[in-house]
DNA sequence: TTCTTTAATGAAAACGTTTACATTTGTGAT
DNA sequence: ATCACAAATGTAAACGTTTTCATTAAAGAA
């Protein structure tokens, strides 16, 4: 591969004239630029990135750290996160996790010698952002923050959503209403977790309903567990009439495993989910659900960590955007 | 941040001791590698990937070229290659193009700076190949090889896959199938597409059935052109009695344009689906559907670049996994 | 022509590593 | 004590850029 020095020896010119043909052309003079053009299309030469980027001791490229990315809120959030990412420069780079703390380890390690300019925290394990700020290692945490902490984060508030949606379910006449909590790991608590299970318990408080112990069910965000939390509820002697479930997936499995017994979604038992992925629109029944902003959630995150990285000024680091019910036919009264 | 020199100076040792402290510390003396032990305690030493990249002339990024990721199937495929990239020391960026030529472009340009040692294309477009082979960059196609290419690929066989369930409906007792095909965009032909619409035609002339040209759906493997395709089929004079989708997204869709309509699937007509994403199974009702190995075709597709990368020997460049047929529920009599 | 100013170019240092090679130190044998 | 040999360590070049600063060339003014 032809280097820099190739060139600059074809076009009989300097190096830094060649430099320059990229950075800042206008400085040449049309004769030069006319050489170096002509030395650079024979030779095929292309900047080597691995240089500039040590010299400028930037890698371009941020990590986004992630437990997995086959659930379509995430791999959408992350679209539009590299979508910033791309209009300012920046790469993405993968960095899942798989809920495992060794794996996620490794990716710290990475950042900390410069593989990344900065990161993009989508779970909410602790590790990651005590480096970012012991490391000063610029951080924002999408998703997940817990509530005391002062990093940048955005996330939409999970406690007023859970308890509004909670709330549209009491509305439309339900007095027994269970709760389909997820859990993504038996070892930290994870924020979105617990504020949805919050807001759920806080509006049948304000209601004055009080809710059956064993109707608080124990998911993991997948659809398998929503199958197995419909195994539960139907091997009850009561039925709660509906379901608040903390996210879609385990909302349409949910319905999978009640149709399965013969149950009819809603008329017999009303489901609503969290999220509102791409498919929850398309479910039979089509989810009644809580529609995060999906497009903004992963843009301001971008945004904000590249305006960390570039060390602009940051007037709000704490981003809280609203969320939307989304009445679809999986709830009634 | 603290450098190799500073941590020399801090142990009273030269930088090549401290740079075999991390490559090859067998070689040390206890003494010595007690002394740059403490300082890069001390000091906090990371070693500067950047620089060690330009030096080895390596990134360890593997750049994955992809339309979306937002389809679960192409998510779970870029997990699964992840996976198979870390466990060889290798991150994956992502090249998210949207289906855009002037975006694909500029992560071309990207690979030929070295941002990456390779890349996998998960789409059809010529120009990533082109170039590949023109600059000898090492590439992969997973899913979207056309056949006449000798470059290294991992797919199924679509013609065959879409042949067997359509088959299958044809067993099932169905004369009067419709196809609802996909198409990613109007420049370029997909392997994929036109792979799963002849094997629909394949199988149709094996058992002597012609097709009604209205038929012949066109979508864009969106669950929204799914459910468009079934506003078309209700306005139709004679309607199939089974449709063959050429993914699980569109056949969601469609299950929900009938069902929108009054229509029972499969008692009024049947649905399969292609791919066998995670949710096809929780699907009301689930998705009769052609399961691709999506692990092993991630897996295989990031070794035998990575493969190709370290400069191994590679023995068969074009893998053909098998596929199996989802007899599930969408699809009956 | 000579001087001044601006435009264009070049030389060289710097980024932080790895590694081939040279050198020093240590060990055991003589 | 001397030597041979291995083990440990150090020196210095190299990777391919960008950029500062100095220098040269060009252009305009006197």
């Amino acid at each position: 591969m032809a280097n820099i020095n190739d060139v600059a020896r074809l076009a009989d010119v300097s190096i830094a004239s060649v430099s320059r043909y990229f950075s800042k052309p206008e400085l040449l003079s049309k004769r030069a630029y006319g050489r170096i053009s002509a030395a650079v299309a024979e030779l095929n030469y292309h900047p080597n990135a691995l240089a500039r980027n040590l010299l400028k001791s930037r890698s371009g490229n941020v990590m986004v750290l992630v437990n997995d990315i086959t659930n379509p809120f995430i791999s959408q959030v992350i679209t539009e996160a590299d979508k910033a990412a791309q209009a300012r420069g920046y790469s993405v780079l993968l960095g899942i996790t798989h809920h495992c703390a060794a794996t996620e380890e490794k990716y710290i390690e990475q950042i900390r010698s410069k593989v990344a300019d900065g990161f993009l925290q989508l779970s909410a394990t602790q590790r990651p952002r005590q480096m970012a700020r012991e490391q000063c290692i610029p951080y924002v945490n999408l998703l997940e923050c817990p509530h005391e902490h002062d990093l940048p984060s955005v996330q939409i508030d999970n406690v007023a959503a859970a308890r509004d949606m909670t709330q549209l379910l009491i509305d439309q006449g339900h007095r027994d209403i269970a709760c389909l909590k997820g859990q993504f790991s038996d070892d930290y608590p994870s924020p979105v977790t617990t504020d949805r299970v919050e807001g759920f318990c806080q509006a049948l408080n304000k209601n004055g309903l009080t809710m059956r112990p064993e109707w608080m069910l124990q998911g993991d965000y997948s659809p398998a567990s929503g199958v197995e939390a419909a195994r539960q509820l139907l091997s009850m002697s009561r039925r709660p009439s509906a379901v608040f479930c903390a996210n879609d997936y385990m909302a349409i499995g949910l319905i999978r495993g009640l149709k399965d017994a013969g149950l009819r979604v809603p008329q017999d038992i009303s489901v609503s989910g969290f999220d509102d992925v791409d498919i929850a629109r398309y479910n039979n029944p089509p989810l009644t659900t809580v529609s995060q902003p999906i497009d903004q959630l992963g843009r301001a995150a971008m945004h904000l960590l590249i305006d960390i990285i570039e060390g602009l000024p940051v007037t709000n680091n704490t981003l809280r955007l609203s969320h939307t019910l989304v009445v679809r036919d999986s709830t009634q009264n």
